[in-house]
DNA sequence: CGGTATCCCCCGCGATACTG
DNA sequence: CAGTATCGCGGGGGATACCG
């Protein structure tokens, strides 16, 4: 009963297995299809392995997901259960609430590792060069350590690397995180945001050009939010002029 | 950044505010109009008043719901707010997903106030007698002092009482604790149970046929489960004859 | 009654080390 | 690399007292 609440009433013993830290954000990866220990954390940069671990653990305990053992290399594969696949609606509402309803953002919301890792997923590679196309982040606002990224698309296969790759970079971003943030959720426009160098590209004519196309944003970067406050109006992605901020 | 998770997406906005221990149930008694302080917390009988109070706080600070003076008397009420009512659909699916997956009941799920606090939400008045009727129930299996519970109907308005009220009791019930609440969630038929003198009804006979009657069981008692196990298979509720158990 | 402040214990979690 | 065990701290939350 530590965890539980007494009650048998079934949202309870819901929130029993769902409603702890992290949790949530857990199934979330393994509904983009997550299954690596390592996928799932890069995707979840602040939280640490034991605890994912645990997590992991308990999940498997409550149906939601299944752990095989991988034959061929080390440590197993993470998969929904039918149960862990029904939850897929409600991920997604709480996504939409969240966006909807939820506080401004703060400094310590923008770990840059999260956003890098976003954007690997998101990136139109259908509207990018053939071949091999590099492209350097640099965040400035962000921890010394996790400034610089980069991604790398090679024919439609997007890596992050935290450290340079290697090759030559062919696009060069630099911007400050928090604007980048912005930009990314739909609370400003990117091509503003670029026209007034806020966001600075650095590279041939035509790939600073195209770029602003080959990021998706995030999924609900395009709705409304009902909430007030300073972000509340979104961005008009189509504005040809626009005030000042 | 203590609660929080260090992300800007939506979803870990969300959980931020909605995934701590008891909100999600504080949201469901205020999404059932309880709207005063000990309304929501005869809802919660195992929560303590403290992190109630902390909830309800921060739970306005988040904007889910405002609390209003009450002009005669003391303390506030409480109301959700537009953003409090969007999560309706999120608790109520929640619910269901519970219902079909989660793990089968303990004995420590088992708090025969809530069970008490739910039946008085739920029972038929309009197939009740008019004028007064008072139920008794007595559950075995439960802590000594709460065992007995009374329900008082006055012409639709159900009451409930932890002490005798001093009226004369109607009809009395007398059940293990855990049969009752099996039956209450759809898990076993009323009917079968008293016919079997699992629970035992004590009163004028019309009263004793019509009881089942009166009792709308959970609103989820009906739908199926998912989950294997035990309690899988739903009691058909208008089994004629039924197995042992 | 209708809540809130205080105390204090315990356990959830992060950091670190470890193992196949 | 792919996780898991251990340790120690901090704060979440239960019990209790308190206040209007």
């Amino acid at each position: 009963m530590s965890r539980g609440y007494g009650q048998y009433c079934p949202l309870s013993l819901a929130a029993e297995v769902l409603c702890e830290r992290w949790t949530l954000l857990v199934v979330s990866r393994l509904l983009m299809n997550c299954s690596r220990f390592n996928e799932i954390h890069k995707g979840l940069p602040r939280m640490s392995a034991s605890l994912l671990s645990q997590r992991l653990l308990q999940l498997e305990e409550s149906g939601v997901l299944r752990r095989e053992k991988i034959t061929d290399g080390r440590g197993y594969s993470y998969h929904l259960t039918e149960a862990g696949r029904d939850l897929a609606s409600l991920v997604n509402g709480f996504a939409v609430w969240g966006h909807e309803w939820a506080r401004d953002l703060t400094q310590s919301d923008l770990d840059p590792r999260f956003l890098v890792w976003s954007m690997h997923l998101r990136l139109d590679t259908r509207k990018m060069p053939a071949g091999r196309t590099v492209l350097e982040f640099d965040f400035s606002g962000a921890p010394a350590d996790c400034r610089r990224f980069w991604l790398v698309n090679d024919n439609g296969e997007v890596e992050m690397c935290l450290t340079h790759p290697g090759f030559d970079v062919d696009l060069s971003v630099r911007s400050d995180l928090k604007v980048f943030v912005e930009c990314w959720r739909g609370f400003r426009d990117l091509r503003n945001e670029i026209r007034a160098r806020r966001i600075k590209l650095r590279g041939p004519r035509d790939l600073k050009r195209q770029f602003p196309d080959w990021l998706l944003l995030h999924v609900l970067a395009g709705h409304e939010r009902k909430r007030g406050g300073p972000e509340r109006t979104l961005a008009r992605r189509s504005a040809k002029y626009s005030s000042s901020d």
